[in-house]
DNA sequence: GTGAAATTGGTAGTGACTACCATATGACTG
DNA sequence: CAGTCATATGGTAGTCACTACCAATTTCAC
């Protein structure tokens, strides 16, 4: 619309790479905030009016994706859960290629920074859970425990999916095809490929009395 | 063996309660450090010494426990990894169970506050971080890449099982059997009950051209 | 151009956390 | 039991993230 949110935007994104470019030469820990703001060249009470937490300042990128990501499955009802399911996690991954770059300096610092680790990892819980919650709403109505708790596994596998595949591409994004890692994955899960828990004896697995409906 | 280390975990634990009694009363946010080391009758410094983190006077009890189940998992490399792997995640839900109170504590007030949601959800990924790091050292020695890959993806499920049960144990700890939950966990796993992401043309699925060895 | 609304910079403060120092306390030696 | 040594403790001063508030400036609508 106006002028006035042109150079909002701007503004944003200025803060935002220069809190990049002074967090990758000198470290999160090392950069103040106020530090930032003089790079922006605006105030630090303005910058905190852009960004909440100084973690933002390093997430906000990956965040959208995953909101976008959410967003955009919310809006393909017509899916069946296993493609559906599939085609978040590309559209996950591909808002990342977006922005290979910025995506590796978000894994780099969180790497150094307990800090930044512990919110990157919050954000991919909260994408988790916002996926789940969208399951939950599809599936048909019968127990709503169970059906949360099988959209929580279910979800928390899409999630463990992009996570591996991210981890593996940020540290050769020119070698690594993300999406087809991702495939690569769904048919190892399908196929048995992937060691997953379970008793060699099957005790109790079969009943349904844990589960009070 | 000294009095010495007697009264240091005395101390350690005195500070400890009285800070998740204060969370629990007023909240985490609105408790001061201070205030917990006037309800402890401990300086703030001493304090600091024993936990260097707010959120770690929180977290620490659901660390140990994971902490635990990894170092036990290190220590039964004879079983196999399907096996293991449901061993691990009863490990986990037995400690937990060693405290109720103070497990639902932790993920009420880490419903409440972010940076104890953040901080907690660190600590889940350094236990599917260990456990990976433990099946790649079992895995047998083929492409280390691929092993670190299905590791991850491996560990990451059990990861979920052991969040999914314990969010639904946490809600009704007497009425809910963890144990139980988990084994119906595996057994949705095995049979397909948990919709899994795939495509329904599987496109370029058989191949491995996309993991460069 | 004028007034309303939004954006901005600055000030003062709170609270988590660190570095450092002096003191006190438990542990060991003669 | 006295001496001494390592360790634990409390206090002080300071940094930095973050908040609440205020005055000034800029943009938009008329």
């Amino acid at each position: 619309m106006g002028l006035r949110e042109v150079k909002r935007e701007r503004t944003r994104r200025l803060i935002a790479d220069k809190a990049f470019e002074l967090f990758g030469d000198h470290g999160f820990g090392r950069t103040t905030v106020e530090q930032i703001a003089a790079a922006a060249e605006v105030g630090p009470s303005t910058l905190y009016r852009y960004f909440p937490t100084k973690e933002t300042l390093v997430l906000e990128f990956v965040d959208d994706c995953l909101a976008d990501a959410v967003t955009w499955f919310r809006e393909q009802p017509a899916l069946d859960l296993p493609d559906g399911l599939r085609a978040v996690i590309g559209r996950v991954l591909e808002q990342l290629e977006t922005n290979p770059d910025r995506v590796r300096g978000v894994f780099v610092l969180a790497k150094q920074n307990g800090s930044v680790s512990a919110h990157l990892n919050e954000l991919i819980w909260r994408f988790r859970n916002d996926l789940a919650d969208e399951l939950v709403r599809r599936s048909a109505g019968d127990d709503p425990r169970h059906a949360e708790f099988v959209a929580a596994l279910s979800a928390g596998i899409a999630m463990n999916i992009i996570e591996s595949v991210v981890r593996v591409w940020v540290d050769a994004p020119d070698t690594v095809d993300a999406q087809q890692l991702s495939r690569q994955a769904m048919a190892l899960l399908k196929t048995g490929g992937i060691p997953l828990p379970a008793a060699q004896d099957p005790t109790g697995i079969s009943d349904n009395s844990g589960h009070d409906s």
